[in-house]
DNA sequence: CGAAAATTTGACATGACTCAACTGGAGTGG
DNA sequence: CCACTCCAGTTGAGTCATGTCAAATTTTCG
């Protein structure tokens, strides 16, 4: 199972780990398994454990004074979840982080977390890769939220996260592309009739 | 004038740099003084030089078909300016830069920004602790265009980072934000009124 | 099957956009 | 130093996309 994580670093760190690196990487994490709808961050709390999704679909998102939730994230298997500025920061949450589906994780503390980055080189770059992606796609999501409708922005997800479309309900993809549940209903509708 | 990176990466990497180090540094960038409206990239290139802003102010956006602009980034001194996905995977930029006021950068390529990574700690960290910076205001800013209406994103932005209102027209803004400029336009005068 | 949740649909309200006209400087050149 | 132009910003009117609320329908799952 921690196969998974271990060949996971190597493929984003483009090297391969020795079995001692990997000890400590695996020393670092623990096991979790979470039910549907249970929490692995609420409101207001410090996000104490950044965690790798073995299996399992979880999301982000920060809830208004309505009772409004606003989907930040969605996260699915060989993908990091967790808040990352309360994680580095130490600083209470605005978000709430709790699994869709049942969910297998390995958590780590943000101390631990920096122990393998001084420790072991592959851990750095890995990170380096991985944030550079997130830089990209976070962009991409940026760019599309200000130049493109909400057809448009579907649309873009349907071509690039299908995968997000099939795991997560419609109102959480709509929540996750900023609008409504019912906009999001007839743009679907209208697709189809196309 | 080279003393000021010298400290962003000191300051950013919580540490000092060696002169032999600084050398190295200061090798691998070049100078270059940009005219008000002058490129530093236009669509379809690729990105060839990452800047570091020493004085000036700078945009990055991108031009529909019916010729309107979207705003996707504005920056000022001692901040940094490129097509990120367009330099580090080399592929043609969608996104077109240019300064706004008269604008002095160091400039660096790519293959030289590598080597400064695989020979220099002090900068890998500072990357580190920059994309950390950036993944978390991304998120924000994400989140506000998710959760909040044209007024409260105008404000935040006014409360949060008054410098660009202050540097960069209405219209660039608006474009910013990801709204009309009459809207904003009318954003401000409601604002005023009350 | 039956209850609860998710989605769809309809009617209506509204925020934001578009287009066009107007206003008010900031420069320029005679 | 004035007249003129240019351009950003403002304002108005009408439109459109999207939101809201409520009801109907479908799906999910115990």
């Amino acid at each position: 199972m921690s196969e998974v994580l271990r060949s996971y670093i190597e493929t984003y760190a483009s090297t391969t780990l020795t079995d001692a690196e990997f000890e400590l990487v695996m020393n670092a994490f623990t096991f979790k398994r979470l039910r549907r709808k249970q929490y692995l961050l609420q409101e207001g709390d410090v996000c104490k454990y950044y965690g790798f999704i073995l299996k399992g679909a979880m999301r982000q998102y920060s809830v208004d004074l309505k009772g409004t939730e606003y989907v930040i994230h969605l996260g699915l298997e060989e993908s990091w979840i967790g808040d990352r500025e309360s994680f580095f920061m130490l600083t209470p949450s605005q978000y709430n982080i709790d699994a869709w589906e049942d969910t297998d994780l390995l958590l780590i503390t943000n101390e631990d977390f920096q122990r393998l980055l001084d420790t072991i080189p592959a851990v750095v770059t890995m990170m380096r890769v991985i944030d550079q992606r997130y830089y990209i796609s976070t962009q991409r999501r940026l760019h599309s939220s200000i130049a493109y409708t909400a057809r448009e922005r579907y649309e873009e997800l349907v071509n690039t996260q299908p995968e997000l479309i099939q795991r997560f309900p419609q109102q959480m993809i709509a929540s996750y592309l900023g609008i409504s549940p019912e906009t999001l209903s007839r743009i679907r509708r209208q697709s189809i009739e196309k």
